[in-house]
DNA sequence: CGGACTGTTGAAATATATCAATATTTGTGG
DNA sequence: CCACAAATATTGATATATTTCAACAGTCCG
């Protein structure tokens, strides 16, 4: 089991010091094996701090009152899970484990200690909460304005680009751990049309997938039909405090 | 023309102590006031910081590769707009006036200087950040995953919940600066199913609307059809750095 | 081995887009 | 303040994307 808690994001935000790195590392309690289908909490627990996705897939989704489910978010190694939930009683999003998995909780208490000890660690969070705004604002571009083939671009690709910096894409091709129920959760279409379009794009040579094994064939012509281009954040590292 | 920058949307997240209150006033250059329909930045813009909104309403949109516009946000006063972009070299989104409005600028070093210096303060604008997630997840829930009329009515619970606030709501009824056209980009919708969709609502006596003056009629009705309950941020001061 | 998910396909219904034309409102220059 | 141009709202007819319902095949797992 991984225990080590990737630190890629934070570190293409700023020049982590080895202090950073530290703190950052220490910052979860004893990592915590999950296994595939889990759920680590559901919408509407109180839940009293974060968890760290060390290892593995978690879905992060809610519940609609027209009985769907919107799945807001796949969680890669490396991310920070139901942040947003700290400014509310009860848990707004449900984890769920897609692979065996790892984390590690944070309770509130520590992120309080962080915010009053360590202002360039708070900045870096305040960073990446920006830059899941952004990835909040093109997911809702891609999905609400466009058709499913082309937010099934979008989706693609920006897995794509996620994996490649985690080492796990070897040839264009990944594992995607997700039935086509849930792609369909994740664009906002049914099951039925999310088959269709998959083998519709399979057709069209852009994509080819057996078993839950995904392969991008055509780069370019996704990147074509996609509506918006990939985001690739540049920060200046001199903005951060120095502390 | 107003000239202070209105902190409900902090106060809403903790107590705010003298020091924090004056320390935020000031956090703005010079307001500026900008007319109707005037951009305040385009995106991909090199912007230096970010905007406070003291008075009117801004849109925060993002032109999509189909031609398609999305407004992403409707900026009321007390907003800041423009935060995300901060970590990126050039502006997300571009932001335009839809009233006469008054705004700040903040430049970087300010922010920078913010977070070396107060804690606390910075602990509120990260939670501020999650409140905006929380948004954006919601709308991506409403708009992605249901039909127009429940989006609409969603969109228009909303923003009667934030004018409330701002006291600029009487008898349920508001001043919407926005065209059809834009209420479809809110949505992602065509201008005509907009119309068919405002009337079909007027017609079972959910909402009147005469010029740019929109009534809710009946708020029960509205809040069933919506697919998520209005969130109330509710947060524990206790949790927030003493600094 | 069998049952429960998961994937696939067809046909019909529905929501929304598109195209096109006309009414209405708004803002502006004279 | 009027008159006009431009922007906005409205409506109809048709095309398209997506959902819904239903049936069945394939796969996985205990």
């Amino acid at each position: 089991m991984p225990t080590k808690y990737p630190l890629h994001l934070f570190k293409a935000l700023g020049v982590l010091s080895l202090d950073d790195e530290s703190k950052l590392s220490q910052l979860g309690e004893k990592p915590v094996a999950v296994s595939s289908g889990e759920v680590i909490y559901s919408e509407g627990e109180e839940v009293d701090g974060i968890y760290l996705l060390m290892d593995g897939w978690v879905s992060s989704s809610v519940l609609l009152r027209n009985g769907l489910r919107l799945i807001q978010k796949l969680h890669l190694p490396g991310d920070m899970m139901g942040v947003p939930s700290l400014v509310l009683p009860r848990s707004a999003d449900t984890l769920t484990a897609l692979t065996e998995a790892t984390v590690a909780y944070v309770p509130r208490a520590t992120i309080s200690a962080l915010f009053e000890s360590r202002p360039r660690i708070t900045a870096m969070l305040f960073m990446s909460a920006q830059l899941e705004r952004l990835a909040l604002m093109d997911t809702l571009a891609s999905t609400g304005h466009s058709t499913a083939m082309k937010s099934m671009a979008h989706l693609f690709l920006s897995l794509h680009l996620r994996l490649t910096t985690l080492g796990m894409v070897q040839n264009d091709s990944f594992r995607l751990p997700v039935t086509q129920e849930m792609l369909g959760d994740l664009l906002g279409i049914t099951t039925v049309h999310t088959n269709r379009t998959l083998r519709e794009m399979a057709r069209q040579g852009l994509i080819a997938f057996e078993g839950r094994t995904l392969q991008l064939l055509d780069l370019p012509a996704l990147e074509a039909l996609s509506l918006l281009p990939l985001r690739k954040p540049e920060f200046n590292p001199e903005w951060m405090p120095k502390g």
